[in-house]
DNA sequence: AAAATAAGTGTAAAATGTACATTTAATATC
DNA sequence: GATATTAAATGTACATTTTACACTTATTTT
């Protein structure tokens, strides 16, 4: 039997004679890193962590990871976010893929940029503290690493786009909800205010929402009731275009 | 002076003190490859190449080129696109990153796909014979090598989405073109038929078109005015929501 | 008992979307 | 040179959706 040893795994590549035609190209580096959105009621927030490598040992980052060698990209994304939160089957869409050759000052990075949307509190019951993250109000987060602000502000624009016409924002949302909770997340993450009986009407003419009979006594004396959503109608209607919006055209 | 002699560039970079810290992770192929869609007046048409490389030589594939070393990856779509049709300026938007670690049978290859716009006549004149490229009629265009067929798919889907609220389709028009073409382009991308009446009030009220004093008499004997697209008007509002589509609700 | 707070609800006017048929300009044909 | 042919151009009435706007209700606090 032949002398066992190990060679790394680039070297096969480069240098095996079983491909010969892909020899002559560069190979990169490529990661993923997730902008994780949340919702608490109140605000959106982002979830972020110290990055643990010099340079920019401790400043605040996305969660990302380096794409393992025999992972598919979106795999990878989910991989990091459930070392996170311990959450499966969040809704994870890519954004989109970074490459300016500096985008990391260590190694030419190619970093594909996913978006996640996760109810926060159930987040909070099984955080993972061995990572350090921390939620952030969107409005007062710190300064980011890299090119990780670009790559929010870009998922800040895909989530108002997506959100106009797809009920996509009951993702952030708890199992139960009041329609102001979910007014105040409309209003937050388009930035405005809008008439809460023309809001109401329009959300209930969906027919995704079901009445129940309690009401979140928090936020007021009168009480407003809870609903859930329709998780069949939902599935059924995500592609559909809902209209939320009163004036689209002011989302840029 | 120190020998001078050629160290391939994985070497250095994996080898190297100077970037201890990525040492241990798997470099990756990334390719670009290009969703070029055209319009002839009449139909949708897709532009492909042959495969120059075993396996699959021969087959009818997208155009696509690997990243190179120092390359930004819209620069790569860019310039692939500009060596395919001699074009520049040309409408370009990356789709998605596509990774499944067997996309690609010789060594896996992360691809990212962009799709491009372009006014098919002006490619005509400027063609790069050397690519053997061709235009497919995107109805019946050949079976395509790897993911691409997933690729147009989902290229298709995203131009049909983008068309349905702003007015992107005219980057597939030549300069000057009648109101029935620009509906024969929005019936062919949306596959289905529009009242005339409806269509062109509404794409006038939009106040992008001027109207010109000569007539295209070559699709009937009363001829159709040409318009032309007011640029300044379209840039400005390319972003806005202009609902040219009467149901959006059927768009997969 | 009165005051305070946020929830919940209706209506009318305006804007937009939809369905539908005839006239017009130019060429081709007899 | 009158008639037929072809596709372009255009208007109107009705239905639906969107918008603007203010008071009542349920409950708790004082």
């Amino acid at each position: 039997m032949a002398k066992k040893h190990q060679i790394p795994f680039q070297e096969v590549k480069l240098f095996s004679i079983a491909m010969p035609k892909y020899q002559k190209q560069t190979r990169f580096l490529v990661a993923v890193d997730c902008i994780i959105f949340g919702f608490d009621g109140t605000e959106l927030k982002l979830l972020l962590v110290q990055r643990e490598l010099e340079p920019e040992k401790g400043k605040w980052s996305l969660i990302g990871s380096f794409i393992r060698e025999e992972e598919d990209i979106e795999k990878g994304a989910n991989r990091i976010l459930n070392q996170m939160t311990g959450l499966e089957g969040v809704y994870l869409e890519q954004l989109h893929a970074f490459g300016k050759p500096d985008r990391d000052p260590i190694e030419r990075t190619i970093s594909v940029a996913y978006f996640a949307l996760i109810d926060i509190h159930q987040y909070e019951r099984q955080l993972n503290d061995e990572y350090h993250a921390e939620w952030f109000p969107i409005k007062s987060a710190p300064r980011l690493i890299f090119d990780h602000e670009q790559m929010v502000e870009m998922a800040k624009k895909r989530l108002r786009y997506k959100a106009a016409f797809h009920p996509i924002l009951f993702e952030l949302l708890p199992e139960k909800f009041t329609v102001p909770q979910l007014q105040n997340l409309y209003e937050g993450i388009f930035d405005t205010v809008f008439d809460k009986r023309n809001f109401s009407r329009k959300i209930q003419s969906t027919n995704l929402l079901i009445k129940q009979k309690d009401k979140d006594k928090e936020n007021s004396k009168k009480g407003a009731y809870y609903y859930k959503l329709d998780k069949r109608k939902y599935a059924a209607n995500f592609h559909a275009f809902l209209n939320f919006i009163p004036n689209p055209d002011n989302i840029k």
